[in-house]
DNA sequence: CATGGTAATGATAGCGCTAACAGCGACAAG
DNA sequence: CTTGTCGCTGTTAGCGCTATCATTACCATG
């Protein structure tokens, strides 16, 4: 059995097959594919043209081995549902969108175990930079961070101790302000709404910290919490308030931990016909804009999403001003937005 | 100068240094590492206690190089803030969670040139396996998608011709039903509203030109258009709404190209005390859950979007049943939901 | 015409890992 | 005692690229 003239057409190109078909050596090819080092007119028009012709897809894999370098920025957030974390994606993908670097997503569930996880996959496939969402980790994650030897920044919230860069805002204050906010308006028996995982959503958790902080040196306390678990929905919001509004059929302001819920309990308050925001008011989080057109507008904090996905990226393609290495804390200030559900 | 004792502690850790760590070869470290081939309990015990300590991160470029197998499928969709792909999303990884396989995403905006060379820039990472939205890829592409030697699936949509395996529903069957149910309720000056982009959400059109497909079949025409660019919103879907009602004030059934535009619509029918579904009825497409809560329920299809995740997926791992390898298409069925703005 | 610079190209040696096979001791079967 | 088998470990040879350093041809300069 002789070996074929066609050497199996199904088998993958390299950079011989090209470096053959347009008679120059492989380092050439690699040189013109590259846009690296001088290469003639005429030599470059031909080996692009073979290039093309056979359909030629480098082999980043060996690229990356060979230049020891990875166009790759790996980006840890805990949920895709979360519709937070779309538009850090965008910031992200605007500024490295001319910097040759390629975002690539993994998504952690909010949960510590399989961030590790999440992060050990990454870190193996050596990327040029790390972002990810929250500045708590496992003992491990925090180690293998350290030891990577490359940018790393957490985002969404400066209230701890980075491994190395972050870009945030404080969550512990937006609470104590949103607090502020509505004792300054009046109200005085506060219940909050939120997620059950105080564990996962850190985020949450200190949001909340920080609100009963500020309620406590108005000498006040939550007359009632409701708790839930799972997505956020319209729906869970209206049942959530519903209970809550049973139990305590006194209340005066409804603190949700998301504008999702807090949107479906400002449906269903108008609903009943309660007097929004004159006897009751409702706040929540995130200045979700897709919310825009409900009947009336829910007070909210937005969480500068979009700047905290485009400083990230900054931090990583080293765009920062200034020229600064690493270990910098970049804090944001949210807005306050009363909206319609807090009377003025 | 001598060389230092220690070989620079700041230098990325290969196999060679946990194996002399361990004392054995480099080969017995990988084969502990990857759980592959035998190797005696003591040994094993050595080499994972010599890993962990000095937190060694495997390389899997060079693995990956070695091997000749990456453990990547490449997900591009058009959009994040879609709200559609996050849950097609879940339907992947759910999936592919126990393969060994992991989802990297990338976004094409809706544009064929980016997905062009989003899909380039994937392949060359040489993944196991390829899941695009859509069946309308530039000429380019679908040479290079066919090239590539790997399971590629195009997920969404079945109305083309895919390139190897595709996994959807009928847009233009889903359209023809919808306007159908509307025919069937008595609905007969019936406007569409949705995205200008013809050229770019393929799948919208498509839905379109089943409906309208289905009017003339029963001798009708549309009587107005409403036409947007950019993201949807609820308040654009309330502007959108407004404009095409002052225009043309007599129609009795507005068609939303998506859930979201509808919403807002729906609203803004609400707040102008119309009767829905008795004078005017709507509906949109998608199902989106998270609108659930809304004071009434839209009709709308839902595009089996979770289902689509999963069967893609399964294709990439080949766990689909009989062992077929490839050229599958899969036809889902999607379910038409009367919701509360279409009579009965 | 020697000299040196420059532009274009090629040869060589890995990058860090794994496939494939080879080696070796121990122990069972013939 | 030979032969085979099994369990464990090591050796060798790349995977497909790129960094680095030649090498060549060509031109300008003194």
């Amino acid at each position: 059995m002789s070996k074929p003239p066609t050497p199996d057409p199904r088998r993958t190109l390299t950079l011989r097959d090209v470096s053959e078909a347009s008679g120059v050596s492989e380092m050439t090819v690699s040189r013109v594919l590259r846009n690296r080092g001088d290469v003639s007119g005429a030599t470059r028009e031909r080996v692009l043209e073979a290039a093309r012709s056979l359909g030629y897809v480098p082999n980043k894999i060996a690229g990356a081995l060979a230049s020891q370098r990875v166009n790759l920025v790996g980006v840890i957030i805990p949920s895709l549902s979360n519709m937070v974390f779309p538009e850090v994606m965008t910031g992200i993908s605007e500024v490295l969108e001319d910097t040759g670097l390629q975002p690539v997503v993994g998504v952690s569930n909010y949960l510590h175990d399989r961030e590790e996880q999440v992060i050990y996959e990454m870190l193996s496939w050596r990327p040029s930079g790390l972002i990810l969402a929250g500045v708590e980790h496992s003992e491990a994650a925090r180690a293998m961070l350290a030891q990577a030897g490359i940018p790393i920044v957490e985002i969404m919230d400066i209230d701890g101790t980075p491994v190395d860069s972050a870009v945030g805002i404080s969550h512990r204050r937006a609470g104590r302000q949103m607090a502020e906010a509505i004792i300054a308006a009046g109200y005085r028996r506060i219940a909050f709404l939120g997620t059950h995982m105080p564990e996962q959503d850190t985020r949450a958790k200190k949001r909340l910290e920080g609100f009963e902080e500020a309620l406590a040196k108005a000498g006040l306390t939550l007359v009632d919490r409701e708790y839930y678990a799972g997505g956020s929905s319209l729906l869970q919001g209206r049942a959530m308030t519903e209970a809550l509004l049973q139990r305590t059929p006194d209340v005066d302001f409804l603190y949700y931990s998301n504008d999702m819920i807090g949107a479906g309990g400002l449906l269903w308050c108008l609903d009943q016909g309660l007097d929004v925001p004159g006897k009751i008011g409702l706040a929540g989080f995130n200045g979700m804009e897709l919310l825009d057109g409900l009947p009336r507008k829910l007070a909210t904090m937005d969480a500068c999403r979009l700047e905290i996905g485009q400083k990230s990226a900054e931090i990583i393609a080293g765009k920062r001003p200034g020229g600064v290495i690493g270990g910098e804390v970049i804090e944001l200030t949210p807005t306050l937005d009363l909206g319609d559900t807090i009377r003025r």
